[in-house]
DNA sequence: GTGGTCTAGACCACC
DNA sequence: GTGGTCTAGACCACC
């Protein structure tokens, strides 16, 4: 697969495969429509509990992220409309001031931690064929 | 105090008390050498359990966002030294991938989460005296 | 287990808990990637409280001495990189001092002092294999 | 006084100045027979509880490095007779297999220890006259 | 007054 | 099965 667990890690096993999922998606490495190896099959390749791979696939689901189709498999879901501003600003804000918080605690400066983040969306952008995905 | 917990909240208890003395930190509603409640005091008022009060107080202090002095009390710490740029990207960089995955999954732009991010910075400094507390 | 606790000793018994793994490991009794036995099984066995086993395993997790995976189980973890010789002398230099102070109240001269040095190296060395575990 | 105090470590104030009594003891600054400030003295000069000062004193009294003459002053204790070696050991054996345990933490090697601990002697014992107060 | 330790026991998330 | 969190309440050392 596109990314890695690591069981040592305090993150749950279940929620690294989420975010490892989600991840190649927000990179563009898949694509609305692919098809992603069944519970076993990744369970077998990843050598994790298939519960754990399966908690994975429910909570993507519900994230709306991927599709389960009963009986023919598990794919990448077509993105749905886009939700309004209010609706990202809620569910942003909180993660966004979280990391304010933890940037000071570090000593980071304002002007350094924006940059940072121009940095990392500039790595997540070259994965992508074009520069696509994001302008305002 | 300057901050409220949600017990119904996943988060759980004493890490949102450690989070809500960060944040009073970083927009300088608490100052070093600022003394806080006591474990007693802060249970008291927010009807928590002293040993969930002081497991955040023991969370502050090996952060070293506090100091305890046993016998007198609970301060806010003087800040010590920046550490190196390279630690305080270290310590940043998965949260800020992270937040990237997110916004791309709430169909956030990469400009919008931009702007969002800058004005929660202004918001967080407009606690302070001035501008202040985060140029380079 | 490989230590004892003595509950009548002012030391707390966390710390005794800490120190035994601790001395476990110098003496190479305990090996990285060796599990330890669960929080409950190290209680029964012990006679100690749960959430007593539950803080030293935290603290030696703090400290680096062991790995928790959870839902797993714990286990030694792999040294890492050696902190440079700065560090490491800031982390003895009050021990030794305290020891030296010690040892002269106890009218105990230098070479006598070097000697019970030198022969509780060899005592702690000899649990290994062969003498090794120390040389520069 | 020959020593500080330092209120935010985790040491007990009571047990800091016994140590820096005893510590100015070993280097020679103090002598058998000088006197020591009262405990009000002290507990002023260094901005102390004086029962505070009063307990350290208490302890140092057990432990037979100050003299207390009721109504005359406070007195650095004249040695008495050297304790036999098993005594010696007993007193120091745990502390030093301590010091063994945390070296092997820090990754110090044996011989860099025993390095250590011969330079350190040498510091304190530069305080004194001559050589003194250390050989076999 | 202050924080630290410990027991006892419930409930939960994760694998 | 594993460790993590939380409550309730006792007891202690320190200042």
């Amino acid at each position: 697969m596109w990314f890695r667990v690591e069981p040592r890690l305090s993150k749950p096993i279940y929620q690294q495969v989420v975010d490892g999922v989600k991840e190649s998606v927000a990179k563009g490495l898949l694509q609305p429509a692919d098809k992603l190896p069944s519970v076993r099959e990744l369970a077998a390749e990843m050598t994790l509990n298939p519960n754990t791979v399966a908690k994975a696939y429910r909570e993507l689901e519900h994230q709306r992220v991927i599709e389960v189709v009963r009986g023919r498999g598990t794919y990448i879901a077509v993105p749905g409309a886009i939700p309004d501003r209010a609706e990202r600003v809620q569910g942003m804000a909180d993660t966004v001031r979280q990391l304010l918080i933890d940037a000071h605690h570090l000593r980071m400066s304002d002007g350094e931690l924006m940059q940072m983040v121009q940095d990392l969306m500039n790595e997540m952008n070259e994965w992508k064929g074009e520069a696509g995905g994001g302008e305002l």
